[in-house]
DNA sequence: GACAGTCCTGTTTTT
DNA sequence: CAGGACTGTC
């Protein structure tokens, strides 16, 4: 690295040359947005993409034309998404435009990102060498642990809810030391970080907000480190900016310094993971924070017909402070959209299923169709139409490979292999098959770790040698622990596969799912097995060749939760949430459960700002569909078991009557544009104590429930849904309604 | 220590 | 409805 800047000049020489001879194609097909986006010459940039105006294409062309005419050297770019995927599909693609490759290059997601630079680094980052990362669920067993340690009542203190307050306050860059105490009702949550960062450090743990917290806190504090790693990127890029949370926009900056030059692309209309801490607001502080970057638009839609586009856009106008931006398209105005109006979550997905099969038998293909949804439960209602209906389809979300307790199992006695410290792999292999290891003895060992703040394991070495255990509890941790040493000696040779595969075999995890499955074919056996295929197919990138094999295959089985493995998909009609559907497109988008009270979710409903970001994941459903749009909402869903009314979605009420076509029309669900001045209530904000599905009894029509509303005030009406009466609406300071119970 | 039965509580998801 | 946590029995 030292030649760096020898190197670099040499290069850029070079390149120029070359580029004057071949340019043309990096700027091919692309219209005159896209080409400025590319091309410009400003030190900081922000590329307001919409959805479909080729965002991926403008930053891999940009990478592509920084390197090879401007002379950027591959490995001075930083290349920075969310999801590995994303990571995976920008440096296929720009392999594919640049000849000369992307070695050198950094292309990840902040956290691979970060954990490679405390890989590297991991003395000045405080950590041993052999540290490991603790995934979400590690991290609440390990936080239900300490509360019980602690002496907490987990019904006050639940455990979920502390782990929420940990990464929240990592995710905004603090630590439990720089948190002010003295706030009786948060105090022992605090109190619950301390220790939990505690035994962490004392395992080698490292949780995911943790990889950012902790390289961010290197740089700080490493002059020297930061001076060279500023020197070395000196061109950073970040796709899907919306969602960076206030650590990763610090460690951006931090990055950056005075010299670098930052391009991020984003959507601030894309914005849908606020409640994970993602901050919108980013977007707005770049262009306040970074000197004159300079704001380019890409409007242009490539994807949606004009209608789709239409909604798109009239839904999202109702969002107040924007940025801005109104998607166009040269297209024709295609189909109308549909609006469904369902008795039940059956109803709806029967239709669904009709309009698919329509599709198909039209000529199109089964994955061209998507299923989206707002909550997972959703997905069951369209399943069981699926399977009745004999179609192939896919649900995406659900455990994935390296989730399953299983392939978790197998992971613990691998981490404690590779660190003995790591606490939380030990609670988890110990007894897993079981081995005469019991929450007693158990107790006794976590007593003397907690007393003497050592790990488990020395723990265990202790209890063994101060003999005041039982015979039987000591022989089963003595078998234990010569277990694990055992493995890691005859395994040092091995190849990552036969050692786990010596591993299941010899701890005897893979008999005890055998026997639990009763000689009938099992999936978790087969997972076990495809661990040990997932491990012969690995190979470190060139970057971690210097690593450990099994360190560097447990990091990858926990960054990479292993959506990857099950690309093997067949023709299908894919099912997902809202969530998962973003950056992915389909001819025909079904959007069912439009109700209020599911979309926009009742909490989102509660909370300032979140009915914003609600919109914002209609906005995204909407703008999926390429050709074809389905919206629905049922009168009566099925929810926790109980059948519930609901009303239909607002959202539904924001698109323009113009592009949207009933199919199956119930209660007056499009009315004038006139109601602008009345919004209609949400739950808390009842007109007159009135709630939407509150049932109501009327002195002439009798019993109803509540499915809409408008107005306010001497105005303010509601529509019932009266059991013999059919609805009706009617004006609260006349109807005299009752409420009921 | 293992298992069966009961209670209880429910968004969204990536890393 | 259904998965997880918890309690009580062998």
């Amino acid at each position: 690295m030292r030649q760096c800047s020898d190197e670099m000049e040499a290069s850029a020489h070079f390149r120029r040359y070359n580029a004057r001879m071949d340019v043309s194609h990096l700027l091919d097909g692309l219209n005159a947005d896209q080409r400025e986006a590319v091309t410009a010459t400003d030190r900081h940039l922000l590329i307001l993409a919409g959805a479909g105006s080729g965002k991926t294409r403008v930053l891999v062309h940009r990478i592509a034309w920084l390197t090879q005419v401007v002379g950027v050297p591959p490995w001075g770019v930083l290349a920075v998404t969310f999801t590995n995927k994303a990571a995976r599909e920008m440096r296929s693609r720009c392999d594919a435009l640049m000849p000369d490759g992307t070695r050198g290059m950094w292309i990840g997601t902040f956290h691979g990102i970060a954990h490679r630079l405390l890989r590297q680094h991991w003395q000045e980052a405080g950590l041993p060498e052999s540290f490991q990362i603790l995934d979400s669920d590690d991290q609440l067993r390990m936080v239900k642990r300490i509360i019980a340690d602690l002496g907490l009542d987990d019904r006050r203190f639940p455990p979920r809810q502390a782990a929420w307050f940990i990464n929240a306050h990592k995710d905004e860059g603090r630590r439990a030391a720089s948190i002010q105490g003295g706030n009786a009702s948060t105090d022992p949550f605090l109190e619950i970080y301390r220790a939990y960062e505690a035994v962490c450090q004392r395992a080698g743990l490292v949780d995911f907000a943790e990889l950012l917290l902790r390289s961010h806190e290197l740089l700080l504090r490493e002059a020297g480190l930061l001076d060279h790693y500023r020197r070395r990127f000196g061109t950073i890029l970040i796709d899907e900016f919306q969602d960076t949370n206030a650590l990763q926009y610090a460690f951006v900056r931090v990055l950056a310094g005075d010299t670098g030059s930052v391009l991020v692309v984003g959507d601030d209309d894309q914005s849908i993971y606020g409640w994970r801490g993602a901050r919108v607001e980013n977007v707005q502080h770049f262009l306040r924070d970074f000197p004159q970057a300079r704001m380019i638009r890409l409007e242009r839609n490539y994807r949606s017909s004009a209608n789709i586009l239409a909604a798109a856009n009239a839904v999202i106008a109702n969002n107040p402070g924007r940025l801005g931006k109104r998607l166009w398209t040269e297209d024709a105005d295609g189909e109308p959209i549909d609006l469904f109006a369902a008795h039940d979550e059956n109803d709806e997905a029967r239709y669904a299923v009709a309009r698919v099969r329509e599709w198909i038998d039209g000529g199109g293909r089964a994955g061209d169709c998507a299923i989206l949804y707002r909550s997972n439960a959703q997905s069951r209602a369209f399943e069981e139409a699926l399977l009745q209906a004999g179609l192939p389809y896919r649900v995406y979300g659900g455990v994935r490979f390296f989730e399953r307790a299983e392939v978790k199992d197998a992971l613990a006695y691998l981490r404690l292999i590779a660190n003995r410290a790591d606490d939380a792999a030990l609670e988890r292999a110990i007894n897993t098959p079981t081995r005469g290891i019991g929450a007693r003895t158990l107790e006794q060992v976590r007593a003397r770790a907690r007393e003497e703040a050592v790990p488990l394991w020395e723990a265990i070495a202790r209890e063994i040698e101060a003999r005041t255990l039982a015979s039987r509890a000591r022989q089963a941790l003595s078998g234990f622990v010569d277990l694990i040493e055992r493995l890691d000696a005859s395994g040092a040779d091995l190849e990552l596969a036969p050692r786990i595969d010596e591993m299941l075999a010899a701890t005897g995890l893979r008999a005890h799912y055998a026997n639990e499955s009763r000689g009938m074919m099992d999936a978790r056996t087969d997972n076990l097995d495809e661990l040990v295929t997932v491990a012969s197919r690995f190979s470190r990138s060139e970057e971690d060749a210097s690593m450990n094999e099994l360190a560097a295959f447990l990091g990858y089985a926990a960054l990479e939760a292993g959506e990857g493995q099950a690309e093997s998909w067949e023709d299908g009609i894919q099912l997902m949430t809202l969530h998962s559907a973003k950056g992915l497109e389909f001819a025909q988008v079904f959007l069912g459960g439009m109700e209020e009270g599911l979309f926009p979710a009742q909490r989102s409903m509660e909370e300032p700002g979140r009915l914003e970001e609600e919109r914002r994941l209609a906005y995204v459903g909407i703008t999926r569909a390429r050709e074809r749009l389905i919206l629905s909402w049922a009168e009566s869903r099925r929810i926790h078991g109980i059948d519930t009314l609901g009303a239909p979605s607002r959202f539904l009420r924001e698109v323009p009557p113009a592009v949207l076509r009933e199919v199956r029309p119930r209660i007056h669900l499009l009315r004038p544009a006139q109601v602008a001045g009345g919004r209609a209530m949400g739950s808390s904000d009842a007109a007159g104590g009135f709630r939407l599905g509150q049932r109501v009894r009327h002195a002439g029509f009798g019993e109803g429930t509540i499915v809409d509303a408008e107005g306010s005030g001497a105005h303010a009406r509601v529509q019932v849904n009266f059991e013999e009466a059919g609805a009706k609406w009617l004006v609260l300071a006349f109807a005299r309604l009752e409420p009921m119970a």
